[in-house]
DNA sequence: AAAAGTGTACGATGGCAATCGAACAGCTCA
DNA sequence: TGAGCTGTTCGATTGCCATCGTACACTTTT
């Protein structure tokens, strides 16, 4: 039998040495996203399934927001089943961008209310 | 004769300790502003109307780009005459947003180059 | 096989920001 | 006062991105 197409095949990940900085500003710049990132940087490294975040948008949408931060070299996922677990490649993101990851996990919740 | 309005009553400056960083991102996130702190780095302050600098955008562009970079505290500006002159504030904005500002002036030419 | 669960792909839509030209407002200098 | 310069404001346009629902693909379990 002819081994199957994988679902991984569609996980393209991106070395975060090769990210341009508008590619890593875009990324970091939606709110969604930025949510993203602090959840991950509270929890385990692949201890997080995309499913499993609280966010304000369909399920979509959702997968295009993580499509584009593992585009932009800011996570690794793994297929475990039918889930595809999460991990921030901080050290890595970091040294590509030292500075913004932290700018990111460091805004607090009063930081972000007021939408505008 | 009444005292008139004069042009620097549209001069809002904004306290780099109150900008949220969802204004930070976004100011920073478009390729015109990165490309005017740039410019503004390497001259001394205040030594740089709007007018003088080389953008691939309309006066009227450009002049949108200096109010949103001034209203994301990355510069300060003052009327000379007809002219506007502009300074980075290199301090304060590294103050509230470390390092955000050095990934902006460190981008090289080549990072820069293919859009997109 | 079928059902249930997780995630992606696709096509369409809406809103917002960047953009522009033209008009206007100050300043300077003749 | 008028001309020339600098920069802003206004209204309109455009392009892009976030968003959505639906359909599809893969996995696991029954």
């Amino acid at each position: 039998m002819v081994p199957k197409a994988a679902r991984a095949a569609s996980l393209r990940h991106t070395d975060p040495g090769e990210v341009r900085l508008q590619e890593a500003l875009d990324a970091v710049a939606d709110p969604v996203r930025r949510s993203i990132l602090r959840t991950l940087a509270g929890e385990p490294d692949f201890s997080r399934a995309c499913g499993t975040f609280d966010l304000p948008v369909s399920k979509a949408t959702a997968s295009h927001h993580f499509t584009v931060l593992r585009a932009a070299g800011l996570l690794e996922q793994v297929d475990q089943g039918p889930r595809r677990l999460n991990r921030l490649r901080r050290a890595e993101f970091d040294a590509r961008f030292p500075g913004l990851l932290a700018l990111v996990l460091g805004e607090s919740e009063g930081e972000r209310d007021q939408a505008g």
